[in-house]
DNA sequence: ATCTGTTAGTTGCATAATGCAACTTACTGC
DNA sequence: GCAGTAAGTTGCATTATGCAACTAACAGAT
């Protein structure tokens, strides 16, 4: 059977998930997001099997996660490239990565630290309402239907209590 | 062969994927903030397989991101709680929400947007300092070695050309 | 005491998904 | 002509995932 698919689902973190959730997707974005083009870099980078590399740079493609563009005619060589949307996920693995360095760095600490590039000063991110500025976590984000809900959502969305 | 492991990575996004990149992870943990605990719960509300949840939740405990509990005796009756360092990926989550609904809604419009719990008021989520608030992106934000950093994460990010 | 229902799984079997290594194609430079 | 590089593809083996049916342990009704 097929693995089964986010896509039907109309919650907005199951839907990312259909398209970045993938064993390695994620990975390959963080690599483009450090400047990685081609294929091969990405291959020895991550030390991924070449046939999934390539499923997934398709998938990510199609997906307008990345941007597959010619940048030699003879040989042809390709590379591929930040979109707009991809560059939009800045903020997930950032905050995925800080994660990972508060709960599942090594024994000896984080490797790698996260640092303000102007001031070489490390940096802690924290997720904000961008007008209002307040820091935001489960207590004060809610959640309510939208203009694409179903009736399933709303009635979803009825029956969740505030924790 | 074995799916390849991240957990050798020195890379905190890497760490952080070995433990919640799995397929059905992250939308687990999403349940469970919205309130989710029990076994028929996680699996009438996913659609997921009883056999895929019960090996996930095994590994979400396992790895320290579920807890869990007996609530009741007779009859025998678990639950699965949040944890802090579950509780700790509200960020991660709700930053891929916020990017599912800006590129990844449906056709008529987001299913669920986020609101300011206090004011009911529809919330935009940046990723800024803590310290000094200045809003993260791509180019401001840069990676450093730490101390549990070894040599070859040293030349990677020694190589690392600002983009 | 038996029947029905609920909760929390486990087991068996089929079909994807992933990994590895080798192969291919299209070039360049020596 | 031969080695080398970039970007894949193909074949085959092993996992992972999905589905449905089954189990266990109990509760409440008949």
């Amino acid at each position: 059977m097929q693995r089964k698919s986010f896509a039907h689902m109309e919650c907005p973190t199951a839907r990312s998930l259909e398209v970045v959730g993938e064993w390695w997707s994620l990975l390959i974005l963080r690599d483009a997001m450090r400047g990685r083009r081609r294929f091969e870099e990405f291959q020895e980078s991550l030390g991924i099997a070449r046939n999934i590399l390539s499923r997934r740079l398709k998938r990510l493609v199609a997906a307008g996660l990345l941007e597959k563009r010619l940048y030699a005619e003879r040989p042809r060589r390709h590379e591929y490239r930040l979109t707009d949307k991809s560059r939009d996920l800045f903020a997930v693995l950032t905050a995925l990565a800080a994660w990972g360095n508060r709960w599942a760095a090594p024994a000896k600490g984080p490797a790698m630290v996260l640092i303000d590039r102007e001031t070489g000063k490390p940096i802690e991110p924290v997720l904000v309402d961008r007008s209002s500025g307040k820091p935001l976590h489960r207590g004060n984000v809610g959640l309510a239907p939208g203009p694409g809900a179903g009736p399933e959502t709303r009635a979803l969305l009825a029956s969740l209590k505030p924790h």
